[in-house]
DNA sequence: AACTTTGTCAACCGCGTAGCC
DNA sequence: TGGCTACGCGGTTGACAAAGT
């Protein structure tokens, strides 16, 4: 049983808007507002069209405040820094963005800013390899996988687990190389699935805590990071209950570099002051960000000890809800 | 010059959900 | 409280343009 369609569909004109058009709803609007009713509006301003197609028009088009392409450095550098926090929500990303409708921000992400993304991340590999080869041991599991390589990535937390199981329209479809592109931006944080995972494990893997982000589960910061981390605390999110039995680690109160955005998101606070990205509290951030990917891997593979259990799991388990009360802070 | 491939972006589709009755 | 309606969102499609052969 299907859902009924918004409208009458051979009635009404679909495809491009006409200058007329433009001018019939901007007129519209203009003079009456929306309505609060983007279904009688069409009728109301002499438009035939889908109130649906009247609402996508003025949000992504028409809309006074709308910019056009020319994404800075900045704007860039936000995308992708929020990409990796909260994965493909684009109205939120769009958000913070002046002038940036969601609209525009995922076409930019999808035919642009993700081979800048996939381009910068290769550049971190290579000279990640350059500089740190044969550092290994912290699990990357597969015998190819090398050395624990640490690029970023997409670290969603949502869709939840549960939604991630049905063919949920809001589950992200970011496939390994999506998560790759995650690289941008500078330090890295997050490790990538093995080389191992193909795409269809990552599908299943990526929903729950965006692909892998447990595999490399680095030692504690010394404890000069850990005093300055605690400098950073008035930007993390309300303190999350304790941890289920088992978890690898309690909740560091870490915040990811990627996660700068979040207290905003949730309303617990402002921006961190600066540019954070240009300074040198990367390595710390990183850190704080190997915590919370523990808190994370400890959500969905509670019973794992090591980072190669957890892939193991990862290869294994279906998608189950995570422990009540966790990794579940923007869903 | 003609054809093919690739890139871009506006528009559509369908699902989840909030709000109303 | 449950059903219905409309809205908002993210994924996908398709038309068009530009670049390449």
């Amino acid at each position: 049983m299907g859902r009924a369609p918004c409208c009458d569909k051979t009635s009404v004109k679909r495809g491009p808007w006409s200058p007329e058009e433009d001018e019939l709803l901007r007129s519209y609007v203009h003079n009456h507002g929306t309505g609060g009713n983007w279904i009688a509006l069409p009728h109301k301003a002499g438009l035939n069209r889908c109130g649906k197609s009247c609402r996508l028009r003025w949000l992504n088009y028409l809309r006074p405040d709308i910019k056009h392409g020319g994404y800075t450095e900045q704007e860039d550098r936000i995308i992708c820094s929020l990409y990796n926090s909260i994965g493909s929500r684009w109205s939120i990303i769009a958000s913070k963005l002046p002038g940036r409708t969601d609209n525009d921000v995922k076409n930019y992400w999808n035919t642009k800013l993700k081979k800048k993304a996939m381009a910068m991340h290769q550049h971190q590999q290579e000279y990640y390899n350059n500089h740190h080869h044969g550092s290994g041991g912290r699990g990357r599991r597969g015998a190819g996988a090398g050395a624990a390589t640490p690029q970023r990535q997409c670290a969603s937390m949502h869709p939840s687990p549960a939604s991630a199981s049905a063919a949920s329209s809001a589950v992200t479809t970011a496939s390994a190389g999506d998560a790759a592109a995650c690289s941008f931006g500078g330090g890295a944080m997050y490790s990538s699935p093995p080389p191992a995972l193909q795409a269809h494990q990552a599908a299943a893997v990526l929903p729950r805590y965006d692909g892998g982000a447990a595999a490399t589960l680095p030692a504690p910061p010394p404890p000069q990071q850990q005093q300055q981390a605690a400098s950073f605390a008035d930007f993390s999110p309300a303190p999350p209950p304790p941890p289920p039995a088992g978890a690898i680690n309690g909740w560091a109160g870490s915040l990811a570099i990627d996660d700068m955005f979040l207290p905003e998101l949730l309303g617990v606070g402002d921006f961190p002051p600066g540019d954070l990205f240009a300074t040198g509290f990367a390595p710390l951030l990183q850190d704080r960000a190997a915590a919370s990917l523990q808190e994370l891997a400890a959500c969905y593979f509670p019973n794992a000890q090591t980072a190669a259990e957890i892939w193991a799991a990862a290869d294994h388990v279906k998608p189950l809800p995570p422990p009540a009360g966790l990794c579940h802070s923007l869903t």
